[in-house]
DNA sequence: ACGATCTCCTTAACGTTGTTAAGTTCGATG
DNA sequence: CATCGAACTTAACAACGTTAAGGAGATCGT
């Protein structure tokens, strides 16, 4: 029989699959995103994934790990020599990365790191930490609390807004008024909540680092 | 062809389904938790859910409902009339909450409410914060923030820790100081982050008490 | 009393999914 | 040039969510 293979393209290897997965994460979503649909994307059955990877779980961590590497390459989430500067930018760094994939939060959140570039981070971070005053205790805290809002956050805000600009289903504003009636505050609320995540995620992580300085003493 | 229900049991209706499904999750995880799987435990066939449910992610919807129903009617989480305590109850009991089931978190994020319990909770909420001195638009992210912060928070945990007592494989301590030995403060860190986590979240949550405090000027 | 109707469930089946088993191609190596 | 291992293929499996069609049993109007 005739092989298959309708294009001769080169060989596959981890970081191509995984590239195309992440990909075609923001065309399908993660619920679309089966082995079957990689594979078609990369001229391949779907059971030659399984030479580069044990299971679908590993391929999603090694999305996740990918997803991190990118967002450490981007200047601006790197950035930060003074120690508010430097969490502002890791948390708005994370939430944009985030943000830059369909479900990304989901993704992020269910997969585990492979490699230890999260480790290299992690000390860079703690050692400016702990040099500008902080104890290591402190230090991890302020540092882990912020990160547990945006990953909660985020989760929340791609739940209602799938990628900037899209909006799923059952969030239609108007029927959310109607329903919303008899809780006047509520009501309002909606507005402040739905829109303008932007502002909101700042906001949100404004009171917590103002929390530190409070808590610390740390200005 | 006989009857096949063996046990003349008294007919189904939502509330029955959400229960043994919630207990179910406990026993076999989101993942484990299939339709085939409840059905058999309430001595049915898979497609009767059918009947009471649109589809699965309805009975999910349904299911983080119930889960939030107990979480109000859990005294500890619904009390204080102070702004403050009412802040740090009313996440302890989220937490509580989640973590009473395994992948509590994913089912509560992954779903949304139906009814308007919730709306009638936000209300009450949004009220006690208002006659405390905030604006709508500081008690909206006062509360909004925390809320994430919990999500986020148990999300992390609960993919360390399933149930509490449990453990994901993977999350060897020993190997991970192994790994970590070129990182000396992120290995130092490990046990601050995976051990106690009930102090680790009451840190947080102070910290963010603190800075709503620190940034809204009320004490 | 009795057929019609509606509710709630059954059996059967479909397409898809992750995954495994076994065989095939092909470039590098001895 | 034969050999061998890496990197795929085809075929198949069990399990999943879901739909279609039908049947039992209570309820109701007449």
């Amino acid at each position: 029989m005739v092989t298959q293979r309708s294009q001769r393209s080169p060989r596959l290897d981890k970081k191509q699959v995984v590239g195309t997965a992440l990909r075609l994460l923001n065309e399908t979503g993660l619920d679309g995103l089966t082995l079957r649909a990689i594979a078609k994307e990369l001229n391949v059955q779907a059971p030659a994934l399984y030479w580069h990877f044990k299971n679908k779980q590993e391929l999603l961590d090694e999305m996740a790990t990918e997803m991190y590497r990118r967002m450490v390459d981007t200047p601006a989430a790197a950035a930060g020599a003074d120690w508010r500067e430097r969490l502002l930018a890791a948390n708005r760094g994370l939430r944009a990365a985030l943000l830059g994939y369909r479900d990304g939060a989901k993704v992020f959140s269910g997969s585990r790191f492979t490699g230890t570039l999260h480790a290299v981070e992690m000390e860079r971070t703690l050692t400016l930490f702990t040099e500008a005053g902080f104890t290591l205790t402190q230090a991890v805290r302020a540092t882990s609390t912020t990160y547990a809002y945006t990953i909660g956050f985020v989760t929340e805000e791609q739940g209602v807004q799938p990628l900037p600009g899209e909006r799923r289903e059952g969030y239609d504003m108007e029927e959310r008024a109607r329903r919303m009636a008899d809780f006047p505050l509520s009501a309002a609320a909606g507005a402040e909540i739905f829109e303008n995540y932007e502002r909101h995620f700042e906001e949100g992580l404004g009171l917590i680092v103002a929390g530190i300085e409070a808590r610390y003493g740390i200005g």
